[in-house]
Parts: C-alpha cells; structure tokens; sequence
DNA sequence: CTGTTAGCGCTTTCAC
DNA sequence: GTGAAAGCGCTAACAG
C-alpha cells in the first residue's frame, strides 16, 4: 500500500495501525492516521474479504420491489444487519425465475456469508439454492418458504390471519364468501385458502366450489374472474382476497358496475397496503407484522452465523393482525 | 485452484478454458467444464475484481426504499444495468445524513465502478460524494441533483410540472391557491414553487405569502399546516402540494373536518402514488416518467464509463404529466 | 513494537 | 497449446 510505502514502514504495521490493534507505537500510528486520512485512503474491502474469507455481506433474495410489503421488510432486514456489521446485497427477480437463479449465482460469485430470500412465485426447483447449503452459506427464508428444504423460515400465520378474516365476514352476517386465491405451489396461498375452508366449516356454511377460484396473482385476470363472480346465477355477498392489490381492483370492478361495497359485496385483503385505508370504502385487511418478520429473518441468520445451529431449524410463526374498517361494514337484509 | 489440481494441470489454462477463449485444446478445455460443473464452481467474483481492479457492480443511493418513486426509478436502472453486464449494490439512507455518509464508504470500500444517486433531504455537505469524482468512479445524480458537483444528472421538469398542476387549477376556477413546499434546499422544492409562482404571476393573481409553507416533508407537519391553512381568515381553495402523500394527509385531514374536497378545497400533488387514483376523491397528480429516468441515468453513468466524458457533462430533463382526476374538478360558484 | 513471508483466487505477461 | 511467475490489497502467523 502506498501509504506504507511513503513513510517508509512496513505494511503490517500500517495495516495493524488501521485496525486499531494494540501493542504499537502511538507515534507512528497517529502518523499512518495523518497519511491515511490526507490520501482519502479506504481499505480495500475486496482484498480484506478474500484475505479473510469472509464478505460481511449479506445477499438478499426478493420477487419484487415495487409492492409495500417486501420493501418494508427489506428496511428492517437492513437495519438489523447493519447493527450487527453486515452490508446488503439486494437482488429483485421481478417474480421471475430465471432471474432468480441469475441472482443467486451473482450472489454466489460474491460469496455472501448468508442469505435470506423469498423465492418467486414462479420457483418450484430450488437447486440454485440448495447450492448455497451444500456450501455452508447460511441461509433464511420468510414469507414465501421453501418446503423441500431444511432450513430456518420466518412466516406469518397466514391460516389464522384468513381465518379471522372469513370468521369477521360470517360474524357481519356474510352467507356466501367467494374467495380469490393464489396459485397453489405457494403454501402462503394453500395456508389462506386452508382458514377460509376452516372458517366456513366452523361455521356451518356450505363449501361452493363456484366460490372459490385460484388465479396467477395478475390483475388482468382479476377483472375477468371478478366479473365472472359476480355474473353468477346467485352471486356471492362478500369476498375474501388473496392479497390487497387484488381486494382493490375488485373494489374497481364493483365501482364500475356499480355493486355496491359492502352493501352488495363485502370485501377483505391481505397485507395492508398503504392504499388500503385511503381507498372508499376503506378496506379491511389482515396485516403482517413487516418489520418484526426482517428482524427474526435476520435472528435466524445470524444464530447460523455464529455456530448457534440446532438440529432442527428454528422456525418463526408471525400473528397476522385482523384491521377491520368499512369494506365488511355489517349487514342489513 | 482445486480444478486445476484434480485434472493436473496449470492453472492458468484452467482460467482460459473457463473464460473460454481461443487456442486451447478442445479435449482439455471440455475435461475442464466438466470438473467445474461436476464440483458447482463458481468463479470467484472477488479475486476477479481485485486482479482486474475493476468490480462490475454499480452503487445505487437512494433515500428511501419505503415509497413509490424510488423503487420504480430502481427496478428500470436495474434491468439496464443488468443488460449492460452491472451488478447493482443497492443503499438505502432512510433519509438520514449520517447513514448516507456510511453507504457511500460502504461503496467506495467495495470499489464500485461508478455510482447513481439521489441524496437525502438532509445533504448539504457531498464532501462522501465528492470523494468518488477525485478517484476518478464515475458519478450521475438523478431526481436530487448537487448544484455544486460537476457531474450528469436527469431531473424532472419540475418547473413545468407545478406551472401546469396550478394553471389547472385556476383555469378550473381556484383562485386563493396554497402551496406546501419541501424544505428550500432541495432544488426539486424550489423549482416546484418557482413554477407555482410563475404561474400566479401569469395569470395576475397576486401571491400571498401566508399561503406559501415550506415545510419538512413529515406527514405530522402536514397536518399541522393543513389545520392551520383552514383556520385562516381568509382560507385557501385549492392546495398545491410538494407531493402526493402530503397531498393524501391534506385530504384525511379535510375528510376529518367536513371540509368537501373538492368543492371547498381543491387539492393537486406530485409523483403519482399507486394510492392516488384509488382514494376518494381521486388525486389530481403530476406523474414522474420513473422508468425513463432510470434509463438515461444509466445510459448518461456507461457513457462516462466507456469514455465517452464530454467536456461538459450532459443533463436531461424529462417531461413530467399533469395527471388530470376528481380532487380538482371545475369549480363552480 | 515492527518486519518478513506466505497466501486468499484470479488475471496477465512472458516463456516454452 | 500450456506453464511459471508476478501482482491485485489485505490478513495472519512467525520471527525478531
């Protein structure tokens, strides 16, 4: 390093003054700290990292960017991470599958200590990240779990959230609660259609088939089986949504036709988007406990980190919280 | 490296079968992927950059993550970066100062190739930046531009975007027009009061000063405002508003106090959020063109990357769109 | 307290 | 076609 070079000392020592380690002369460290200071010197963190083996990095896997859940998790995640000494890599997929795996092999290249990620909704092969496993890299999932693999997760108990949901419609005297589902390779999706089946069962309403439709989790198709549902022969009342974008273009669907909500149709979301109690009628909605999920993600990891590693994976179940507000309003007959 | 010693040979040819260039033998260079396969070999993307001094990654630095603006600007420089062969290093401030100092050591000590940045509220000293241009890293600001950095930027007319948003207004019969501005160090909140003024001017509308705040871009500072707003003898009949979530706050704020928008005040914001067009009544907006921006920044950081420095750096300005809904329908007397 | 040496994994001359 | 050697910037023993 030239700053070795231009006081005529060896490099240890200047990388020993750098690192704040005991055991050297006061004198010339304060004068390695004038030349490093005056060059703008930065420690080279790649060298460090190969040197050392070790990155401090974190690599951070999510489908998507542009959405309020992920976004909010990814700051807490950062914050955790950042008090604990590690940087973030964050790569978005776009729900894409093929760049998910383009970005874990970026992620790999830069050989990140650990990684959390939420998959795509498109991924059913996982080997791009068992990679990461057979490596020893640690790895986390939240939200969208992988089940073939062992590893710790982090995820909101999407069950009782739809539950309550459903339960809350019954309650306000809803009698046929359609339900728009997500595609079922995703077990957040299987888990919500799981409390809306248990909900109906406990309360003794009919299971109809017509109610229930699993969709791709585009809004194209929302328009389409929105209308649909309520093109039925004996429409539903009410409708309990996978999540809150599909909730709010229903709501949009009904606008347009003129269905009133909730007065012909109760509707329910899932994640609280920040738009969800701007809208009219306000919409009711379960929540995920956002920063709380980043902070246990990183817990997880960070155990693995440490050598703290069970044998079985330690695995995180979240509360969703039920917000109720003007979409499910009670029902007059 | 391993490969080389399980097949016994040197590895230097091992690198050149696996970058795959030309003269090498094509038994060799076959025996080669397949160890590599066989042993999932990843090239390590460290020891790459520091032999090549040169990282292909990119630093992003934006303030927040948590929004609708960033995000978007974020995935459309993303894909670009990504056709053009770049990782991305993404860093969040949260906009805070202290933590923007941080990153951006962060991505000098990971040698980024060049940086894309959008400052914090709080910057006023971009010595962290400044840092960058003296080693030669290639520098583009976008939406917050430094005035004392000579480097390329991409901004929003937003000049053009407020003329527009108040003339509306006016044209629409609003004469006692509000302005909630962003704090005056920001050039994004200057320009969108210059065109405020202008606007006024334009149409011989004197320009009261109490109806001018400039304010921190906090929500609860929103509130206050609006509060105050309203109280005045004389109140307002429309609000121009630095941005779309203060102009949601505005709105909850006349929701909770009977005031009907937009019959007694009218309300126009700024960068078109997902919740705009839902809420009730739907916001008038000017729309940014967040995939465009994200394009040019990355097209104005390779230009400087590939060599192509003019001697003055080349700024572009993009058009942004008055989004016309009901917060500010025609008023009638 | 400080210098020397080797090594992290890869590229890049320069030889053979 | 292939190998040997040096170097990217840093850490980590091991000597003094």
């Amino acid at each position: 390093m030239d700053i070795a070079r231009q006081l005529g000392i060896s490099k240890s020592t200047v990388s020993r003054a750098l690192r704040g380690q005991t055991d050297i002369h006061p004198g010339t460290r304060q004068a390695i700290l004038d030349v490093a200071h005056e060059l703008d010197y930065q420690p080279n963190q790649l060298a460090y990292s190969l040197a050392k083996s070790k990155t401090n990095t974190i690599g951070v896997l999510i489908p998507e960017l542009v959405s309020s859940f992920f976004p909010k998790v990814l700051v807490s995640i950062q914050q955790s991470l950042r008090q604990a000494g590690y940087n973030v890599l964050i790569c978005q997929s776009d729900e894409s599958y093929e760049t998910e795996v383009d970005n874990a092999r970026i992620l790999l290249a830069n050989r990140v200590d650990g990684l959390i990620v939420s998959h795509t909704k498109e991924t059913r092969n996982f080997e791009h990240l068992k990679i990461f496993q057979r490596k020893g890299i640690p790895v986390v999932f939240f939200n969208r779990v992988c089940e073939d693999m062992v590893v710790p997760n982090v995820t909101v108990d999407d069950y009782r959230g739809a539950f309550e949901a459903v339960e809350h419609l019954i309650q306000n005297g809803y009698q046929r609660i359609a339900h728009l589902s997500g595609p079922d390779t995703l077990p957040n999706s299987r888990n919500r259609l799981n409390g809306y089946r248990h909900a109906l069962r406990q309360y003794n309403i009919p299971l109809d088939p017509d109610l229930i439709i699993s969709y791709d989790l585009t809004l194209t198709k929302v328009n389409i089986y929105i209308n649909h549902l309520l093109n039925l022969p004996q429409p539903p009342d009410a409708l309990f949504a996978m999540n809150d974008p599909t909730a709010i273009e229903a709501l949009k669907v009904c606008r347009s036709r003129g269905v009133r909500v909730p007065h012909d149709l109760a509707i329910v979301g899932f994640s609280n988007d920040p738009a969800s109690p701007l809208i009219e009628p306000s919409l009711t909605t379960v929540a995920q406990p956002t920063s709380d999920i980043g902070y246990h993600a990183v817990r997880l990891l960070l155990n693995q980190l440490t050598g703290q590693v069970e044998s079985i994976p330690e695995s995180v179940i979240l509360p969703a919280e039920l917000l109720i507000r003007s979409s499910t309003a009670k029902r007059f007959n």
